[in-house]
This record gives C-alpha cells, structure tokens and sequence, in this order.
DNA sequence: ATAGAATCGAGACGTATAGTATCGTAATCT
DNA sequence: AGATTACGATACTATACGTCTCGATTCTAT
C-alpha cells in the first residue's frame, strides 16, 4: 500500500496548486514523515523557467520538466495539480515593473514601461503572458490563481498613479484601474494580439497619447509638453 | 496507389491553408477529378465554430469537428493543415464591428464598441481571441494568416478615425495605429488578461479616456465635454 | 460511353503526452 | 527503532494528432 501520498487540493479541472508542505504558516497539521524538499522545488522552477524560454508555453510538458530538472514526474504532480498552476508559480518570479519615483507620472511611466519592455516583454519569456490569458479563458479556476500574480506585477504602475494623484498631476477621482489598463493595453494589443514589435522609443509615444488623449494626439506638442501643466 | 489528394502549402508548422480548390480565380491549373464540395466546407466551419462556442478552442479537436460534421479526418486536413487555419477561417466569418456614423468620433466609437461588445465580446466565441493570440506567439507563421483577418475586423474602427480627421476633430498628423491601439488595448486587457468583465456603461467611460486622456480624466467634464473643442 | 483523377466518409495506424499508480529507496519525525 | 512520507523511475490507460488506406462517388477529358 502506498500509503497517502498526496491528496489533490480543492481545484476544478487541476489548477490551484495540490498540497502545500511549502511555505504554511507553523501551527498547521503536524507532518511527519520526509519533509517535502525546499531545493527540489526551486529545481522545478527553474526548469520550467529554461523550458519556457526555450520551446514556449504551448510546447511545454510535464514529461519535459521532469526529465529536465532530473524529478519524477509524480514529484512535480505532488506539488502542482498540472502544468498551469506551476507556470504561474514560475512567472511570479519573473521581472517586473522596477519601481521609479521620477517626479513626474510622465517620467514614471516611460521608465518603468522601457525598462520592462527591454528585460521582460522583448525575451522569449513574454509569451507566457497570452498563453496565460488563453487558458484562463477557458478555466475560470485559473483566475483565481493568477490574479493575485497580475495584480502584484502591475502594482508599481498603481503606485505611480496614486503618487500623480497626490501631486495634484491627475484628477483625484480618477478611475485608476481604467486609467492602468489605458496604459498597458495598447502595448499588450500590439505585443500580443498584432504579434506587432515595439520600439523603445515608441513607448514615450504611447505613454503621451495615453496621458493626454487621442484628441490632443498631436506629437510635436506631446514632445515638447515636458512636465509643464501648460496648455 | 492513392494519386495525388493533396499537396499541403508552403506552410511552416502546419498553419498555412492546405490546398486551394475553393474561390480560386478562373483561368488556374484546370482540376480534375471531383471537386471539393462547397457544402462539406461549410459544414466543417459551421461545426468549428458550434464546438468553439461549447468547449473552447483549447478542447477543440479535429476529431471532434469532423463527427460533428459529419466527415472524415482526411477530409479536413485536405483543406486545412491544422486546427489553426481552421479556426482562423471560422473566425473570419463572426460578427465584427458594426459600421456607423454618427458624426463624431465619441458617438462612432461608443456605438461600435458597445455593439461589439454585446455581439461578440460577451459570447463565449470571444475566447478564440486570446487563443489565437498564444498561438502566434509560439507559431509566428499563423500571423500570417491571421494578420489580414484582424486587420479586416478593425477597418470601421479605423475608418471611424480617418473620418474624425477629415472633420477636423483629430489632429492630421495622428498615428492613427497608435490610436486604435489606445481604444482596443484596455478592452482587450480587461477582458482576456485580466478576466473581468465589461459592464455596457463602462465602455462610455474607456472611450472618454482614450480620447481626453487619464490627465483630464475627470468623469463629470468628460461627459459635459459634448464635442465642444473648448478647454 | 469510357477512362482517369480527385473527392468523399470511415477508420486503422504509430506517436506523443496527460495524469495515475506502483516500484524500491531515502529521509525525517516521534 | 519504527512509522511515515517524499523521492526517482517507470509502467500504465486514455486521448488526440496527423498519416494512410479503403471502397465508393463525382467530376473532366477524350
């Protein structure tokens, strides 16, 4: 008899994560036998981070992972309930906004936007982002796993926003998940969905047609727009 | 012996379109033999797009198509070389933006997204959009293919733009993809990224945004702001 | 009319991966 | 020491892919 094992957790359709021996708070059931292995775990990570890079999230397998980070594949089923909640695991850990206080929001966001683009979006790495989409589509479950990644990932924008509110730079009751996802969207559509590049220095561009509008969308007055609330 | 059958395309990876015998201009190779049937085509596309409405793309598979339709696998890969140029097929023919003009930019946008969103958008046909966009990511060759399709699908969106430039509304020199970018990108985003939904008053709200900007972002001028050049 | 060619639906076939189950062994807790 | 659990490895069932073959059908060319 092979005893337990392992009890899947609650998840539909195997995305929330299997059984947690991992980081739990102490207090919780009192294991015994061979503790779960801290550095086995991060070997499965990082195998899925180089599988990722290398063949795509379409083409990754379980099988893959295993062999790759020299596991049983029951050993990354023990943990995961399937390749889904592991990738999200493995993009936690990813790059992600580097938070800037430049001063002004303008200044915020063309930094931070540039500098993801060059360290995150334009690597292979990036295309977990519409697979993830994809498959949350389909698996509702899988929200409830990603949402919380996504929500931390984008929270240095936020910050910005709110500092722009406090400065007086942006209207106090503005929406600022609407005004957070104006600013991500073009780049994801064009990124993801055209499968279209962007250039650095386009991203000044999008960042002064989200500021201030289509309707102003006039580029030799955006470019010298510097920080002045003129008009 | 089984002749010839079918020769599939140039494509890299299975993605182009097998074979053409479809609405090929007159005056190509002279076919001989049985012709593909018209209405088997139309079968295995109608049948595509019931079981993308069911089950999603994910689970959509070639096999369940073609019980569906009624054909056999064969008869599918002769035309298609994968389930990819066969959803993209499928994909074309679904409802798109509703061509309008109401004579200003806002009023078009408005009527068009919240028609698209109540038509498309909120189906659950809506999911192929970020399926196909993974898919592309790790098979660039489907953007090829599908490229055309998603530039068909935005034309009245687009020519919603060259219009409010003709009048005048927005400045001439408007990078116009960029523009549409801004309008697109924050659906998009919401939607397949962050899965939430999309409530019809707030795409009034995303409209306003995109053409006034997030440093004007105040909702009571915003809709006080009716066509007025004023400010 | 007849021969040739390419289609049709059906389904067998080999391959690949998913996810489960079962080894014997190793590590840790009580 | 003994119970308990994780470990790597691998066998297993099930599903889908994409190819191929079959006999039958439907068309063109002669």
């Amino acid at each position: 008899m092979a005893a337990t094992d392992a009890v899947v957790g609650s998840g539909i359709k195997g995305v929330t994560r299997a059984s947690g021996a991992g980081a739990i708070s102490p207090g919780a059931t009192a294991a015994a036998g061979r503790p779960r292995s801290e550095q086995t775990h991060r070997a499965i990570l990082d195998a899925t981070l180089a599988l990722l890079s290398e063949v795509g999230f379409a083409a990754l397998t379980v099988e893959g992972v295993a062999s790759r980070a020299g596991v049983g594949k029951a050993t990354i089923y023990r943990r995961w309930a399937s390749k889904l909640p592991l990738v999200v695991e493995a993009f936690d850990g990813l790059p992600g906004f580097e938070e800037t206080d430049t001063g002004t929001l303008a200044g915020d966001l063309k930094a931070m936007l540039s500098g993801y683009l060059k360290n995150f979006l334009a690597t292979p790495l990036a295309t977990v982002y519409p697979s993830l989409a994809a498959e949350r589509s389909h698996n509702p479950a899988l929200g409830e796993v990603l949402d919380p990644v996504l929500v931390g990932r984008r929270r240095p924008l936020d910050a910005a926003l709110e500092r722009a509110v406090a400065r007086g730079e942006i209207a106090a009751d503005t929406d600022l998940e609407m005004a957070s996802d104006l600013i991500v969207g073009p780049i994801a559509v064009r990124l993801f969905f055209r499968g279209a590049r962007i250039h650095p220095a386009m991203v000044d561009d999008m960042v002064e047609l989200a500021l201030h509008g289509i309707k102003r969308a006039s580029p030799t007055t955006a470019a010298a727009d510097e920080s002045t609330g003129k008009r």
